[in-house]
DNA sequence: GCGGCAGAATTATATGACAATCCACGCCAC
DNA sequence: GTGGCGTGGATTGTCATATAATTCTGCCGC
């Protein structure tokens, strides 16, 4: 790795050959060029990804976003990496870009937050127990509901995979599965189960809400009833009671939202 | 805009001089160019919206992707569209890209269906009574508990926008305004006065399965007793009373949903 | 003052070169 | 024959440069 970032400018320097670049810059190019390339699989990764959360924590509210040959230059990289990365940057709303005018940062009303990279930036970011309570209350819309579908509609499989998350929470209350993958199994199946994909897409929102709510949660409750909750749920599920679903789900999270509104 | 493309190719020609390409190719690179060019605000977009809607279609479920220089050959574009654009789609989930392996469509579970670009091709090409379930069927999950956290958290401003498109959908009762209008700008008021970023992100979709939905909807139902049930909402919100404005939103969706079942 | 025109800044597009990656096939040793 | 090794080729990744298109800014003429 460090070895093709070093070529890849060396290899540039003797070609033009004129360019009048200091011994410290050019140093300083490579470290940044380094650090980009840990963050992604690739250059242009990177760059979406340093851009990105340059963004979303608020780094261009109050200044114009850089032009195309701006990054570049103090990124240490060609154009097209840049713009590369920018055009991704527009595919996921953060950014609009016209000639002349530039690239501007779009109002995040408008950014894609059901997008798994901007929800990540958020999180690792911008973190907030409002942030946490809003999460959790798009959980309270989608889940119960998630689980009524699946009563309704579940095949076999479903169910063996929701019993499956179920037994791996038992394990880890006995100390032999992780509490919070056996939770996140347990409720993803659930959104699969509602054979719609729309709720199937919500898996990774899930997924980033309970890893980031264990960093609060965790250690408050006794999750000895919790297990209880949640066969509830799988009963009626398999049971092909919609609404005893639905009320089940509510009840999951409804707990962990008075959790939240407490702190 | 067909001077430009032209104008383009024009000097790509010139400027190399030997190219042996005939007459009729070159027309037809032309032809698709400009096709290119219609489909967005430039070239770039023209490819994404092209590929974009070829993939949700499934042109590419029994074939391989196209390599870029093919995609580029292909509709006449340099590979720096080409690959902006296949960037793009990388953003939204539909493709992945290594070297030497080339570029492969995703399984449909990792696109990003709450992208808007991914919702216009999918319902603009792939339209179907099952779709517009699976959106109603969301949108039964999400917009009854918006209406609830609108009850307990909206704004004045957000009141005003909620009673005025209610007092649009009586003025379009007497053709007085567009009912779809009317209806959407109800159902985006309240997901805004939720004052939940997650729920206002919904704007989009619900936009699009009332949109879509009307196609089915519009001369089935008698339209009277639906501003009722849409007032209801309204003063449920007003009122606070979360509880009520759930259950009164669910019920709205609830109809259509059941409208759906029908058919 | 105002309307249009010229210049400048910025993104958009094209082109060509080379690097990195990794698969497939063939060769060689045993 | 078979297994491992290596190498060639295909494809994306990165860089560099040139030119077009777009649109804002400011100047100039009236």
């Amino acid at each position: 790795m460090t070895i093709h970032a070093t070529q890849t400018l060396a290899v540039g320097d003797s070609r033009t050959g004129l360019r009048h670049t200091g011994f410290m810059e050019r140093v300083l190019t490579d470290v940044v060029a380094l650090e980009n390339r840990d963050l992604g699989r690739n250059l242009t990764h990177g760059m979406l990804d340093l851009l990105g959360k340059a963004i979303v924590t608020g780094q261009y509210t109050d200044r114009p976003f850089p032009t195309e040959a701006e990054i570049a230059v103090a990124h240490g990289v060609s154009r097209s990496v840049t713009r590369e990365a920018v055009k991704m940057l527009t595919a996921k709303g953060l950014v609009s870009a016209r000639p002349r005018q530039g690239t501007i940062v779009q109002p995040s009303s408008s950014w894609n937050l059901f997008d798994t990279d901007v929800l990540r930036w958020l999180l690792d970011r911008k973190f907030s127990v409002e942030l946490l309570q809003q999460f959790n209350q798009l959980r309270i819309g989608i889940e119960p509901e998630a689980a009524a579908l699946a009563a309704l509609y579940h095949t076999e499989q479903d169910m063996v995979a929701i019993e499956a998350g179920l037994a791996r929470m038992a394990a880890a209350e006995r100390s032999y599965d992780d509490p919070l993958d056996a939770d996140i199994a347990f409720h993803v199946a659930v959104l699969r189960a509602s054979r719609n994909p729309f709720y199937a897409q919500f898996q990774s929102v899930v997924e980033t809400a309970l890893r980031t709510s264990i960093r609060f949660t965790n250690r408050i409750k006794g999750r000895s009833a919790n297990i209880a909750d949640h066969a509830a749920v799988a009963v009626a599920i398999a049971a092909r009671d919609a609404d005893g679903a639905r009320d089940a789900m509510r009840r999951l999270i409804g707990d962990v939202l008075s959790l939240i509104a407490e702190a």
